[in-house]
RNA sequence: GGACGGCUAGCUCAGUUGGUUAGAGCGACUGGUUUACACCCAGUAGGUCACAGGUUCGAGUCCUGUGCCGUCCACCA
C-alpha cells in the first residue's frame, strides 16, 4: 500500500467497475423494498458548481445508504431545457455571428439550437460521474426528448378540458430583452434608488388651477386616462366627475375615486395608466376606462406617445419625458426616492407590467397539496419552511404558462386561419392537431420551462403512457423517497410538483372532486423533501460567476479526491443553514481519507497475509476470554455510534453524522483503542483478539462511511479482505442492536462499566501527558510517577497500569501512602498523580499553578454550598439533580484537600 | 410593511425536552520522526453565550423587547 492515499489511482476505476456491475440500475421487479430520488434536473448547458456538489452529494449519500440497507434503489439522472436561459445563450451566440433568430426561421433556430445542446451540453452529468454519483445513467432523461414532449402537452391538454387552462389579455410581467412574458416567480424585486417626481395636471373647468401628482415613471403619462383620489378624502370634495388636461399627448382626462388610492402617499392624487402598471389596470377596469399602450414589446415607445417619443427607449423617453415637462412648467419638484423595481430574473432588466394575450393556469389541486404538507404526508427539513410553502399557496396567483419563446415545448393549441383567436370556438386543442392541418394555425408559443419540470417525478418514469409506466416501475418507485434541493426553487419547483403529482397520478378525478388522504398519499410526488443550504463564500457573499468567487468542483476533485470534497462539503453543511465554503474543509476532507487509509495500512501490515475477513470470520476470531477492558469499551462505542448514526440519518443531520463517525474513528479508535493495542499486538495471547476487534471496528467505520466516501471505502474493503468476494455497497453497517445481538451470540458481553473506567482513565492519561509536556519532557522520556487514591480506585488503575504507561510514556507509576515531598502534582477524579523529577523543578511555579487550582475549586465548592443551601433548591430541583451536585461537592472536596496536601508537600 | 433564519473561543460551527465547571474542528502557541499517518502525535492558551428586561430554586436553552446580518413574501404611485 501507498504511504498516503492516492485518490486518482483509485477512483475512475472503482466508478468503472461500479457500471460494468450495473450496480446503480434500479429495479423494479426486484423483491426488495424502492428507495427512490429523481435528481433535480440541472440546465443542459449549465456545469458543476459548489451548489451542485452539495445537492447530489445528499442525494448520492441517501441512495448509497439505501442500497447498502437492502433497497432496490434508483436515483434518476437528467436534464432541463431551461428555455430563456438556453434560448438567450444561442442568441447570443447567433449575434456573434452577425445573425438573429428571424434571419434562421423558427425550424431553422430549433435545428440549430440543437445542435448547440448537443456540443455543449451534458457535461455536467460527466462531471456528476467525477463526483461518484450513483445514477443510473441509462434513464437519463432530458425534459424536450420525445416521450417527455409528449408528457408535457398531454398535462396541457387534459388540464385545458378540465378548465384549469384558460387563455386572456391580462397584465403580466414583460422582459424586454427576452421580449417574453414571465411568470411571477421569475420577477425578483430589487430596491432601486430612483427619482419621484411631481407633476401638475390642470383643471379643465378652471384654467391655471392646478391639481398634483408624483409619480417614478413621467415616461408613462401619456398613458394616462384618468386622475383619481379617495372616496373619503376629504381634502377634494368636489373633484369627482370633473377633468384635467394630461401634460404629454394633451388631452382632457377624468377624475374618478377609488379606494385603492392610498391617501397618506405622495399628494394622495394617483394617475391611472392602465396599460403599464397592474393597480391602475385594475382601477381601470372598475371604471370602464380606455387603456393607451405607449410600449413596444422591446420597452421603446410607440406613435401613441407622440413623434417627439416614439421609438425612443424607455428610459431614454423618461429623461426627454421630465425635461419637456419641464420646459412647460408642469414638473414641480424631483425628489430622490427608493422603491423596489421588479426585474427579470434571467436579463436582469426591469420588467415592464405589459397586457397581453396569454395562457394561463388555475393550479390544480391547492387544497390537496396543503394538506399534504400540512398533515406531514409530505415532511420538509427542516420543518420551518412548510411554512413558507402554505404562505403561498394561501395567496397562490393563475400562472402566466405561455412564452414567446421557440424553444420549448410549442402550445398544443391551434387557432381557425383567418378567424379572432379570442373566440374559444376557434380553438383546437389536442395532442394530435386537427384533422384538416391546412385550415389551421398553431399558436406560436412555448410553454414556460417549469410547466415542463413540474412533471418531473412522472414523466421521468414513463407517465403518461401505461406501458412505458409499468417498464419503467412508475407504480414501484413513486412516491420517490427523497427531493434534495434548493429553498430558492419552493415555489418554482416543489410546490408545482405536489400538485402535478396530485393532479396527474393515478386516476383522472373532475375537478369538483376533492382527493381522499389515502389518495393523497398515493399521488404525492415525493415523501421526504430536505432543503439544503446555500452555498456562500468564506467572507458570506453568494457564490456567483461575476463575482468569480466559485471555486471549480472539478479542480477541487483534482487537488483533494472525490471523497475529500464530498466529506468535505458534507462536514460543514448543517441542516438548512447556509453554508461557508473555505478551501480548509476540503482540505480536511482529504485528511480524513488519509488517516482511513494509513490505519487500514498499519492493520494491513499486521498481517502480512491478508485473510478473507467477513463479519463471522472476524467474530469467530475474538476469544471472548482474552478481552480486556479497551475491548469492552471501544465495542460499545461502535454499538453506540451505530445508533447514534442511524438516529442522525431519519433527521437529515448529515454534519452530525460525519462528526459522530469522525468522534469514533479518530478520538477512540485510532487515538486510543490503537493506540493501547500496540503492545497486545506485539504477540501473546491477546494478539489474535485484538486485531479481530480492530477489524470489526474498522469494517463498520467502512461501512459506515461508504455513502459518504464511496471511493476510499470500496478500495479498503477489498485490500482489507472484508469483501467475500462482493462490493461493499451492498453490505449494511447495521445497527446498534444488530451488532450487539450478534457479540451476544459469539459470546462476546460488553462490558457497561469498561466505557465508564475508559473514559477516567483517559483523563488521568492526560493529565499525566500534561505534567510533562509542561516541564517540556519528550513523550518518549520514560519518566516516573506516584499517585494517591482510594482502594477502589487503584483497582481499576492496576487493571490498565500497563497500557497506561505506555500511553504516557512512563516507567513506573507507584502508589504512595502520603503526598511525596517536592514534587508537581495535578489532581484528577482518579486521586493525585505526582512527577518524580530528580530535580529542577521550579518549586515557585509550582505553587502558583496549584494555588490558581485551589481557587478554581474553591469558586465552585462555594457555589455547589450555596446552591445545596438553598432550600428551594433542594425542595423543588428533581432529587437526581440534588444527588449529582452533593456527589459533585464531594469530588471538590476531596480534591481539595489533595491539592492543599501536594501545595503543602511541595515547601 | 409582513414572515422566517442567524448572532456561543481569532475563524467555522455543535450544544436534543431548562439541571454538574459551555464543547468540537481549524487557526495560534509549546514540544515531539515511539513498528500507520507531519495530510501525523502530545500539550497549552482562548468564551460577560449580541443587548436589555422577565419567568424559574436554576437560563446559552423558555417569554417580551431592542440591535445588527441574511433570506423570502407584499399592487404605496
Amino acid at each position: 500500500m501507498e504511504k498516503a492515499y492516492q485518490p486518482k489511482e483509485v477512483e475512475d476505476r472503482l466508478y468503472q467497475f461500479w457500471e460494468q456491475e450495473g450496480s446503480f440500475q434500479g429495479n423494479a421487479d426486484a423483491d426488495n423494498p424502492p428507495y427512490s430520488i429523481v435528481i433535480p434536473p440541472p440546465n443542459v448547458t449549465g456545469v458543476l458548481t459548489m451548489g451542485h456538489v452539495l445537492n447530489n452529494t445528499i442525494q448520492d449519500i441517501l441512495a448509497r445508504r439505501a442500497r447498502q440497507r437492502g433497497f432496490s434503489t434508483l436515483w434518476l439522472p437528467g436534464t432541463d431545457h431551461a428555455g430563456i436561459a438556453t434560448q438567450t445563450k444561442v442568441e447570443q451566440q447567433l449575434r456573434k455571428e452577425g445573425k438573429n433568430k428571424y434571419d434562421l426561421g423558427r425550424e431553422g433556430f430549433l435545428q440549430h439550437a440543437k445542435e448547440w445542446r448537443d456540443k455543449h451540453g451534458g457535461i455536467i452529468l460527466k462531471q456528476l460521474r467525477k463526483l461518484g454519483c450513483s445514477c443510473d445513467w441509462e434513464r437519463t432523461v432530458h425534459t424536450l426528448d420525445p416521450d417527455y414532449s409528449q408528457a408535457v402537452l398531454e398535462a396541457f391538454v387534459r388540464l385545458f378540458n378540465h378548465g384549469y387552462i384558460y387563455r386572456g389579455k391580462r397584465m403580466v410581467n414583460w422582459c424586454p430583452v427576452s421580449r417574453t412574458a414571465l411568470s411571477d416567480e421569475e420577477v425578483i424585486m430589487k430596491p432601486q434608488n430612483g427619482k419621484l417626481y411631481r407633476i401638475r395636471y390642470e383643471l379643465v373647468d378652471s384654467p391655471g388651477e392646478y391639481l398634483h401628482v408624483s409619480t417614478t415613471r413621467p415616461e408613462t403619462i401619456m398613458g394616462d386616462v384618468a386622475l383619481a383620489i379617495h372616496p373619503q378624502d376629504e381634502r377634494w370634495p368636489s373633484l369627482k366627475g370633473r377633468k384635467v388636461r394630461r401634460p404629454l399627448q394633451p388631452a382632457e382626462i377624468p377624475i374618478i375615486a377609488d379606494e385603492a388610492v392610498e391617501k397618506d402617499f405622495g399628494t394622495g392624487m394617483l394617475k391611472i395608466t392602465p396599460a403599464h402598471d397592474p393597480l391602475d389596470f385594475e382601477i381601470g377596469k372598475r371604471h370602464h376606462l380606455e387603456i393607451i399602450d405607449v410600449l413596444e414589446e422591446d420597452g421603446t415607445l410607440n406613435d401613441l406617445a407622440g413623434p417627439e417619443f416614439s421609438g425612443m427607449d424607455r428610459f431614454e423617453a423618461r429623461q426627454a419625458s421630465v425635461e419637456k415637462l419641464r420646459q412647460q412648467g408642469d414638473l414641480i419638484e424631483e425628489e430622490d426616492h427608493a422603491n423596489n423595481v421588479g426585474f427579470s430574473e434571467r436579463a436582469d432588466v426591469p420588467i415592464e407590467p405589459r397586457l397581453s394575450e396569454q395562457w394561463f393556469l388555475r393550479y390544480p389541486r391547492v387544497e390537496e397539496a396543503k394538506r399534504a404538507v400540512s398533515e406531514g404526508f409530505i415532511r420538509y427539513f427542516p420543518e420551518r419552511w412548510t411554512k413558507t410553502y402554505l404562505h403561498w399557496l394561501e395567496n397562490i396567483q393563475d400562472w402566466c404558462i405561455s412564452r414567446q419563446l421557440w424553444w420549448g415545448h410549442r402550445i398544443p393549441v391551434w387557432y381557425r386561419k383567418g378567424e379572432p383567436r379570442n373566440n374559444p370556438e376557434n380553438w383546437h386543442v389536442s395532442l394530435a392537431g386537427p384533422e384538416d392541418p391546412e385550415n389551421w394555425e398553431q399558436d406560436e408559443d412555448v410553454l414556460d420551462t417549469w410547466a415542463s419540470s413540474w412533471l418531473w417525478p412522472i414523466a421521468t418514469m414513463g407517465w403518461p403512457n401505461p406501458n412505458a409506466m409499468k417498464e419503467q416501475g412508475l407504480d414501484y418507485f413513486y412516491p420517490t423517497s427523497a427531493l434534495v434541493t434548493g429553498p430558492d426553487i419552493i415555489f418554482f419547483w416543489v410546490a408545482r410538483m405536489i400538485m402535478a403529482g396530485l393532479e396527474f397520478k393515478g386516476d383522472p378525478v373532475d375537478p369538483q372532486t376533492k382527493l381522499s388522504d389515502e389518495e393523497i398519499r398515493k399521488r404525492i410526488p415525493f415523501r421526504d423533501v430536505y432543503f439544503t443550504g446555500i452555498i456562500r463564500d468564506s467572507k458570506g457573499r453568494k457564490m456567483s460567476k461575476s463575482l468569480g468567487n466559485s471555486p471549480d468542483p472539478l479542480d477541487l476533485i483534482e487537488k483533494y479526491g472525490a471523497d475529500g470534497l464530498r466529506y468535505g462539503i458534507m462536514s460543514i453543511a448543517p441542516k438548512g443553514q447556509d453554508i461557508r465554503f473555505s478551501e480548509e474543509r476540503i482540505e480536511q476532507g482529504r485528511n480524513f481519507c488519509n488517516k482511513l487509509w494509513n490505519l487500514s495500512r498499519f492493520r494491513h501490515m499486521a498481517d502480512e497475509q491478508p485473510h478473507q475477513s467477513t463479519l463471522a470470520d472476524i467474530l469467530g476470531r475474538i476469544d471472548p476470554v482474552h478481552l480486556n477492558q479497551d475491548d469492552h469499551a471501544i465495542l460499545l462505542r461502535l454499538v453506540q455510534t451505530l445508533d447514534e448514526v442511524d438516529r442522525l440519518y431519519s433527521e437529515y443531520e448529515f454534519n452530525s453524522v460525519l462528526h459522530s463517525i469522525y468522534r469514533f474513528f479518530w478520538n477512540d479508535l485510532c487515538d486510543w483503542y490503537v493506540e493501547n493495542s500496540k503492545p497486545r499486538m506485539r504477540g501473546g495471547q491477546g494478539k489474535q483478539t485484538c486485531l479481530a476487534v480492530q477489524d470489526l471496528c474498522l469494517r463498520q467505520v467502512l461501512l459506515l462511511l461508504h455513502p459518504v466516501t464511496p471511493f476510499i471505502t470500496e478500495e479498503l474493503w477489498k485490500v482489507l479482505g472484508f469483501s467475500g468476494g462482493q462490493s461493499i455497497q451492498w453490505n449494511s453497517p447495521g445497527t446498534g442492536m444488530e451488532l450487539h445481538g450478534l457479540l451476544q451470540n459469539a459470546g462476546i458481553k460488553p462490558d457497561p462499566l469498561a466505557l465508564e473506567e475508559m473514559l477516567a482513565i483517559r483523563e488521568l492519561v492526560t493529565s499525566m501527558r500534561a505534567l510533562k509536556a509542561e516541564r517540556n519532557l519528550a513523550n518518549n522520556n520514560r519518566v516516573e510517577f506516584s499517585y494517591l487514591c482510594e482502594d477502589a480506585k487503584s483497582k481499576i488503575l492496576d487493571k490498565h497500569l500497563s497500557s497506561l504507561l505506555s500511553s504516557v510514556g512512563a516507567a513506573d507509576l507507584k502508589r504512595v501512602k502520603e503526598a511525596p515531598v517536592g514534587m508537581p502534582a495535578l489532581v484528577t477524579d482518579f486521586g493525585s498523580v505526582y512527577l518524580d523529577l530528580a530535580s529542577g523543578i521550579d518549586i515557585g511555579a509550582e505553587k502558583i499553578r496549584l494555588n490558581q487550582e485551589l481557587e478554581a475549586l474553591k469558586k465552585i465548592i462555594l457555589s455547589i454550598e450555596n446552591k445545596l443551601s438553598n432550600s428551594a433548591f433542594t425542595e423543588k430541583a428533581p432529587t437526581q439533580v440534588v444527588e449529582g451536585a452533593k456527589r459533585q461537592l464531594a469530588d471538590n472536596l476531596a480534591k481539595r484537600k489533595e491539592t492543599e496536601d501536594a501545595l503543602r508537600a511541595l515547601s
